[in-house]
DNA sequence: TATGAATGAGGTTTCATTCAT
DNA sequence: AATGAATGAAACCTCATTCAT
């Protein structure tokens, strides 16, 4: 994982190693299973072996824990978008990427399980922490954005980039609740079955 | 409302007037506003003026609350979905109506706020309470699904009913969190823009 | 049940077929299942077929209910009491007669089941009702204690008949626990294994 | 107190002066003085000078405390019963010792004050509670037995072992309605008393 | 950095009792 | 006499957070 070693170094993201790193870890597959509300600091400390009086040596409070799990999330889902789509050269191709880049981030290991929570659990992040958290993920918008607009001012897609954004995203994340990787379609059909939906092919 | 007074005479769904119906309308409002855990069941009672002790003369429990205000919205949106498509002749026409329908269920009141609430609180439910509704919606879905099969079979669409009703769920819902009826976008223009990206004009 | 009818007519105990002599058995019968303070007011009414707000008119509130309950098995034992000894001549025959009396009134259905709640349920009592329900059973130990005085008199007993009745009166409480009517011990066979454990025979 | 000091070195029995220790001879008390269900939470943490939320770190639920209770009282009483007794020569010495010791750790302070409450509160432990106290009352109740029935092949008692104990046992626990230590009759004098009553003499 | 006992506010729920109908 | 909705106090319990060790 080059990109999340760069994360790493760069401080953006905890060592997923380290005492922290497994705690986010540990949090982010506790409110996926359980939601924020339901899951405990004691179970999140049990689940790292330490005790809930400790978890505050790493984060100021519980909703702090929730925050961090979102922003490395959208930090790590970032690089690795910005990496998908790097390689490629035409605009469908671009599209399929960042598709596949989007599932991969629901679905996948690879950003840990905070992905899903950005929409689930948003509700219990405090105002301040849903601006700062806004803010990296319009970073990550913009990008999705800008794909579409390539493929709209090249006739590949009729609707508004800004509308299309919000569909897709909505039906992806929809996914989480119908669609599983070891089923029988693959998460490669699953990025087709989208882009044959949504985009206009020549 | 013609379809809600049926309903109601039927004992499907709560007279919005007797103290019960207050009961779930206010707890809808609260639910959708800070969450299911975050509402308490006092400020339940606050909101129609009695104390939460009286509350559960009414329900057994809070959760009971919600799974109510879950069925009362899909009992309404399935009859309002059937009333919509009654009057459409093409299936053009059929499936602009059950995506219109289910915007209006998302934001207007007709079907109190409740219908939001089957997403965003789904995982509050008991176990045995998200089978008895998932009941409730597997009818709805079908109801869906088979204006879909419809298109398909007339060569409107592409995509298997099935992957397509999914996709169209997550856009829907999705605009929750960003379309306002009072904005720029009018709920019919939004329908067309949902309707302009997943199906194929001929 | 000459005793019982008597009784009913001089108004020291309720008709049975009575609202408020079902409510008295039916209390009697959860309380001793359950115990007073498990007992909701709302059990009592449900076994009699009203609602909990009716209780209200036939009782104060649900101590007295108790107290009640306990006021009649005494009063009812007392009478059966009187009666059994009556037709005995012996001292002998007495002692059996008052064992074996209180035995049916712990686990007979003569006095109701209330007799048994006066040692269990004792602590719920106010202490204005201890005071009262203590003037009615001072009356029935007295009884007892002046048929062991009598049997002292003649040689038949050693111990102090105050410390006898205390002992006998715990000893056969107890039997509730661990003596059943349809068991191998006839009550008459457990009336004489009391008899031989505390009497000296001739 | 050797046995005291042994049983809390193994573990069976918590140190009084431990948190838990205190609260629960706290909740001993207050239970033996209330009752268990009229005895909340709050008033044993009052007892000992903490919040009702911290009792929750010591016991998993009010009911369990009750357990406890019982279940340090019976591991308590059963080895100063084995104690007691180890001294003895003479069956009559033995029985006496046996009855002896009951009426300490109902009357004393040795076995804290639960063992009252095993016979007076029996109600409010639940089933499986229920099951595991029987199940360490079962040995203190042979220990009984086993001494009677060496008394019945000396021919110093006519009863059965098995009666004789259930008698005892309610004559016994009747003693705390009436008996105090510091009244005419001694606590020696109430051995003899029961023995007289109980047993043959020579 | 970790512990673990304690805090204290707040949660859901229970339930005897009241009262207008 | 009965209803049934509402009361309101109080119950048990939860849990994020603190802090001395």
């Amino acid at each position: 994982m080059t990109e999340l070693q760069q994360l790493i170094e760069q401080g953006q993201v905890t060592d997923p190693n380290s005492p922290r790193g497994r705690l986010l870890a540990a949090a982010a597959r506790l409110f996926k299973e359980k939601g924020f509300a339901r899951t405990t600091v004691r179970d999140i400390a049990a689940e790292v072996g330490i005790l809930s009086g400790s978890i505050f040596h790493h984060f100021p409070n519980k909703e702090s824990i929730l925050k961090e799990v979102m922003a490395e999330a959208i930090r790590l889902a970032m690089v690795e978008l910005q990496a998908a789509v790097a390689d490629m050269r035409s605009v469908a191709d671009k599209v399929r990427a960042v598709l596949r880049c989007e599932l991969e981030a629901i679905h996948g290991q690879s950003v840990g399980v905070g992905f899903t929570l950005l929409a689930a659990e948003w509700r219990y992040l405090s105002e301040e922490s849903q601006a700062d958290i806004l803010k990296l993920r319009d970073r990550y918008e913009s990008f999705h954005r800008d794909i579409y607009q390539e493929a709209k001012d090249q006739g590949l897609i009729k609707v508004e980039p800004f509308y299309l954004r919000h569909f897709v995203r909505g039906a992806l994340g929809e996914t989480i609740h119908w669609f599983h990787l070891d089923g029988d379609l693959s998460l490669e059909g699953l990025v087709e079955q989208i882009y044959l939906t949504a985009a206009i092919k020549a």
